[in-house]
DNA sequence: CGTAATTTGTTCGTATGTATC
DNA sequence: TGATACATACGAACAAATTAC
């Protein structure tokens, strides 16, 4: 909280706009107070008012319009669907099983993913998604510390983690996924009750918050037949 | 010209830098003039460079770095169109290598994914991706006769048959792409110079012109680390 | 309907901080 | 280490669009 003191000002105002969303003081829709109104109470200049606006604008969380106050924009881009990427894990019958969950020190890539410092320590929590009783993917979830906290009583419950984060009003503003491939080591193809050297497809995954805080960083590997991924791009 | 006068200055300044790119006085990669050449060379202040500055950077076209130069982006927004679906072979020298390419009587899928006619021939060709001389890639592509007319005389010299196409007045509207995996079989091994079983990605794709018939329908098995792909959902 | 007040947009100037070269 | 370049932050004035009376 007090590290929050670095963060440049508008970044600082940035935040403040944006819990004030979160926590519903301002409504999809609603107008939030004008530029003068913010500059008296955060008793800043108008360039860094302007500054945290427009960075928001920018992220479709507000909306301006010249003469008319700026409003929260209607359906703050919360799981607005994803035009034409389908990502869809095959079967009915869905569960996972915990196989690790805990806190972790050491983890440079992750870290460095998450845009965390070095001191911090990072959720890591394993998982194996099970479609009909037959797994289908080996994943690795890295976690914040605050997030890990949320995920923490439903990590086994849960197949998609994006829901319950939702409802702890933590919501994302983009994602970026990396497909791949690898053969299975030993160790997956034990857990996946597949042959080792057989095919997965790998997706990596980073998830960053409305508030530009990584959410998420992610690696599974797919039984490349239990899953489809599927874009479609123009029309 | 007379018209930018109703223009706001930094948006006049924008289309100038812009200009300068597509003109290639500056390059992708190149840095481009400090804020404080640019404030005397149009003779306005720095919030006026600074706006027109950002809104580039906004869009991925120039790229900044407090303590060094602005610079143009690498592969500035290449793909209007495509909202952040990223497709590409990793290398610096690329080639491909034609290895069959010959009309098909008897290819129920192909057809079948192509909207052919049971009577209909196709074309089928195959060929093999290489990046910096070493092959990455194995490419079956099905195309309709005249489609196949039109790549026939350079299928061994075009790494994308897209820009061909486009000459010839042959444009896309809509592209469908399926990412899977699958174990390398012997013969493709062989053409890839790796071990049989080794893991590969698998891309499926669909394209579709702009008079909605399609144009071509493709099945492509990378080794995975020869290319990237990446898309970003949001923003 | 028109006018005044309000609100955001544009543009100037200046000073200081901080990362890069 | 010093010079350079971008980032942050303050203040001020006018323009243009909207809103309220």
């Amino acid at each position: 909280m007090s590290k929050q003191r670095k963060l440049p000002l508008y970044v600082q105002i940035k935040n403040k706009l944006v819990n004030n969303i979160k926590e519903g003081v301002w409504q999809p829709g609603e107008a939030i107070p004008s530029e003068s109104q913010l500059i008296e109470q955060y008793n800043v200049s108008r360039t860094t008012i302007r500054q945290a606006i427009q960075d928001l604008v920018q992220k479709d969380v507000l909306e301006t319009r010249r003469g008319a106050p700026t409003r929260v924009k209607e359906e703050p881009q919360v799981d607005k669907g994803n035009p034409g990427i389908i990502h869809k894990e095959i079967g009915t019958n869905m569960e996972v099983k915990v196989l690790r969950f805990e806190k972790l020190k050491e983890h440079y890539y992750a870290k460095y993913q998450l845009d965390l410092e070095e001191d911090e320590e990072v959720y890591v929590l394993e998982r194996l998604r099970i479609a009909d009783s037959k797994p289908i993917a080996y994943q690795q979830l890295y976690l914040p510390i605050p997030i890990g906290e949320v995920v923490k009583g439903v990590a086994s419950d849960v197949f998609d983690i994006f829901p319950v984060l939702g409802q702890h009003n933590i919501h994302h503003s983009n994602i970026q996924e990396m497909v791949s491939g690898s053969n299975a080591t030993q160790y997956v193809a034990d857990l996946l009750g597949i042959i080792p050297g057989e095919a997965l497809t790998d997706i990596e995954r980073t998830t960053v918050g409305i508030d530009d805080k990584p959410i998420e960083y992610s690696r599974t590997k797919y039984i490349p037949n239990a899953f489809m991924y599927r874009m479609e791009i123009g029309k």
